[in-house]
DNA sequence: GGCTAAGGTGAACCGATACTCATGTTTATC
DNA sequence: GATAAACATGAGTATCGGTTCACCTTAGCC
């Protein structure tokens, strides 16, 4: 494989913006955002955007691919710095906020994802980040800062369930509520 | 007011068949329902639907004004039984887990509601529910069993950040994971 | 039973939006 | 700098869904 050519230049530099545009106009106009008003806001014609993503599907896709990859990425710094001898329940605990945060920030792009089944290449990325949190998971609840059932999933949970058409104090306070439940102390082992 | 005569016996039986068919519809085809397809669903054209909802948010509207009135029903019996001395933790816990089962089971219409801005007249239940809801909160806090800062606001969080979108079990999974951060025992005062 | 206003009908209208394709332009290679 | 393969263009197509309206039907009252 990677048997074909590069690609043109003048491509690479139109597939980044029209990436770009996507997540800026889906943000902007909401899930629905027209393939028009992103292919103008790249400054470029609606069939170049068609050369490079097919449907809007693939394109919705691969921005949230791109979304996952950075999130995936944060999992995993976090999970080195614990391996680095970091306090694991604090990692954790920012990290939760971080990515709670970026995940408002990209709501319009989920929303319109999940209205189309667009997955992208996000699978890939999603497993590691998985992977990641359970470093972290199992370096917690050594600590005995963890209750002992939480799991990934719990997470997943958490991340898919934060209130992300809300300001960011609303965010704080829920999660102020959430995360009790996973700590050792919040929540009674019995 | 009510000066006016009243409805015909037919229009009234028409107006109970397209609002069923509304929240039938929008749960089977999604949030993006057809009118046509609610019409014919109701057995009734496009141009009767027309005529009691002059358009589809307020059609909509009408759904979730429904829907917000079992609701608010529910947490004013809740609250009724705890004036008539039942345990207020106990009502609050069951409630919250019937309230979010209804949700999720009108889980499409609400993404209706939200999509097309449409709060028909649930504002009204939406109050009624609110003090009800104050009411059980301020019971369960002076048993001792509610965090003190626990507000009405808190449930309404609750409420809108449920998985709605995945089974029961889920469900029961997170507000395991949830409550512990409204209860006294939960969550340190400090 | 006949009258009339309230109610019902559904074909047609209209705007929006994802997607196509015949044609023109540019990059990269020799 | 000529050539061919990539790439870009944007007017046009197809479809879909909310809404309208001129005309027909029926309930309810005398």
């Amino acid at each position: 494989m990677d048997r074909a050519r590069p690609m043109r230049a003048d491509a690479v530099r139109n597939r980044a913006r029209i990436l770009s545009a996507a997540r800026e106009q889906i943000t902007l106009l909401g899930p629905d955002a027209p393939m028009d008003a992103i292919a103008e806001a790249a400054g470029v014609a609606v069939g170049t955007l068609y050369r490079h993503f097919p449907t809007k599907t693939d394109l919705v896709g691969a921005v949230i691919a791109e979304h996952t990859a950075r999130m995936a990425a944060d999992v995993e710094a976090a999970a080195d710095r614990v391996d680095g001898g970091a306090g694991a329940l604090a990692e954790i605990t920012a990290l939760v906020h971080r990515v709670v945060e970026s995940a408002a920030a990209d709501r319009a792009v989920k929303a319109a994802a999940r209205e189309l089944g667009a997955t992208g290449g996000a699978r890939p990325y999603e497993e590691r980040g998985g992977t990641a949190m359970g470093r972290l998971i199992a370096a917690a609840r050594a600590d005995g800062d963890l209750h002992p059932d939480v799991t990934v999933e719990d997470f997943l949970l958490l991340l898919a369930t934060a209130p992300t058409d809300q300001g960011p104090a609303v965010r704080r306070r829920w999660l102020e509520l959430f995360l009790p439940g996973l700590t050792a102390r919040g929540r009674p082992t019995a």
